[in-house]
RNA sequence: GCGGGUGUAGCUCAGUCGGUUAGAGCGCCAGAUUGUGGCUCUGGAGGCCGUGGGUUCAAUCCCCAUCACUCGCCCCA
């Protein structure tokens, strides 16, 4: 440690970022709420055993990007990589089940130990919703229809692109995936070094590879869509439907698999190429394995994680903090009485800002800086009269008005 | 974890083919204006030139290491 500086990944959020990530945050909420969820918060730290189960030991979370630790009491503790884990925990050890569906949305930091990069740190925000205990499509039409909502209310909706894949049924996945190791198997020689990692422990990945000589390869690979079952196809026929009821475009991807275990049936990214190499904003799917995997019973699932980092180097608009009424002293005589009208007002519900130190000019510059709407200035002369001078500071029109009473005479300032 | 690029004022960046006091714009502070902001003018503060080591009479500049940032790969939000 040279230098006093965050750990690496890691940012402080001042002021205007923080205001932004809970413009995200509150506007996720705001629209999640419309479709029945609400909000659940889990520890940031879990037993290592929770993520390990769920990801899969061979995933590249698990296998090099966690942040674990054995705690005094000798536990192996994990700081949460991503939001899914810790909700299916709760459930389970909640007794939650008692109660399906389960509607539920999150917020807050996760951890990976990654190298980072743009959109990319060691400690970054989530927002995620999981709905729990629907086998139905709907409920995966609901999920993306809320996702697609959240994206539309903070204005980037039409930046982004909606990329669909379905994954099929435990039986179709294995069928697809012994069908393209045996493929793969053929034409290993031929695969990058990546590629060949890929086969033995995520295969499905290889589709995705961005390597030329895997794409040639991949060309040639065999179709998911030859080895969904009936029951698959027409799970993935009814969510495609249903999206486009609701009008909600999107484009099949093929190669689109996530890279966590439990996923089945849908699977789908937001994506842009607004973020350098980072072009998830969002993404879920459907994960029906997952909560009977921890040892709970076989309770279905679908969500969706988002990276407010990312979403918020997309967003305009944030509001910015409400403007504030700036209280000018003349002379020191009047500070104590300048005080108690800042508490006055303050109750009365109004923002209110003092200038601290300077002149009346000081004063004003700085109240200009803060966004003031009015300045209300006060001098002896004004004291003694119960009068003060309201200065309109976008008009730059000032009038006097009598002290009491003032509460009311500002409230056409908010 | 792997590969490339960059670190000079609070911010954006010049600059020194190695040479004595390192610059600009913006921002900040103060004055012009001792009771009135946004414009203008004047002045000021603020830099171990990321850190450590090496080469040299001399290093912000060259070399090595390290840290941070950044772009890409892997993977993912």
């Amino acid at each position: 440690m040279a230098k006093l500086q965050p750990v690496r990944g890691t940012h402080d959020l001042l002021p205007d970022d923080a205001r932004r990530h809970r413009h995200i945050v509150e506007t996720g909420l705001a629209i999640a709420s419309r479709y029945g969820f609400g909000e659940i918060e889990t520890p940031i730290f879990e037993f290592t055993e929770v993520f390990k189960r769920t990801l899969g030991e061979a995933s590249d979370v698990v296998s090099k990007e966690m942040y674990t630790f054995t705690d005094r009491g000798g536990d192996e503790i994990t700081l949460r990589p991503e939001g899914t884990a810790g909700v299916a925990r709760a459930l389970i050890s909640g007794g939650l089940s008692q109660s399906l569906p389960l509607k539920l949305y999150y917020q807050g930091p996760m951890f990976r130990y990654e190298r980072p990069q743009k959109g990319r740190q060691r400690q970054f925000h989530q927002i995620g919703i999981e709905l729990l205990g629907v086998p139905e499509p709907q409920a995966d039409i609901e999920v993306i229809a809320c996702g697609a909502d959240i994206l539309a209310a903070l204005g980037i909706l039409d930046r982004t692109v909606l990329e669909l894949n379905t994954l099929g049924d435990a039986e179709s996945r294995g069928a697809y995936r012994a069908a393209l190791v045996s493929y793969f198997q053929d034409h290993a020689e031929a695969l990058s070094e990546d590629s060949r990692h890929r086969l033995t422990v995520n295969p499905l990945r290889i589709l995705d590879s961005k390597n030329e000589g895997d794409r040639a390869i991949v060309a040639n690979a065999p179709s998911f869509d030859d080895h969904l079952n009936p029951l698959s196809q027409d799970f993935f026929a009814a969510v495609t439907e249903g999206l486009s009821a609701l009008g909600i475009a999107c484009q099949r991807n093929m190669r689109l698999v996530r890279g966590l275990d439990y996923y089945c049936h849908t699977a789908f990214e937001f994506v842009t190429d607004a973020l350098g190499a980072q072009g998830t904003v969002m993404g879920g799917g459907r994960y029906d394995g997952l909560v009977e995997t921890m040892g709970g019973p076989a309770i279905p699932g679908v969500g969706w994680a988002a990276g407010i980092e990312r979403l918020a180097m997309m967003v305009d608009g944030v509001p910015g903090p409400a403007r504030p009424i700036a209280l000018v002293p003349v002379g020191v005589g009047v500070e104590r009485a300048l005080m108690a009208l800042a508490h006055r007002l303050r109750k009365a519900g109004h923002t209110v800002e003092h200038g601290y130190s300077g002149n009346v000019g000081k004063r004003l510059k700085r109240a200009g800086r803060l966004g003031a709407r009015v300045a209300l200035i006060l001098g002896e002369d004004e004291l003694a009269r119960g009068v003060i001078q309201r200065r309109d500071l976008d008009a730059g029109a000032q009038e006097e008005v009598p002290l009491d009473g003032i509460e009311g005479h500002l409230a056409r300032f908010r």
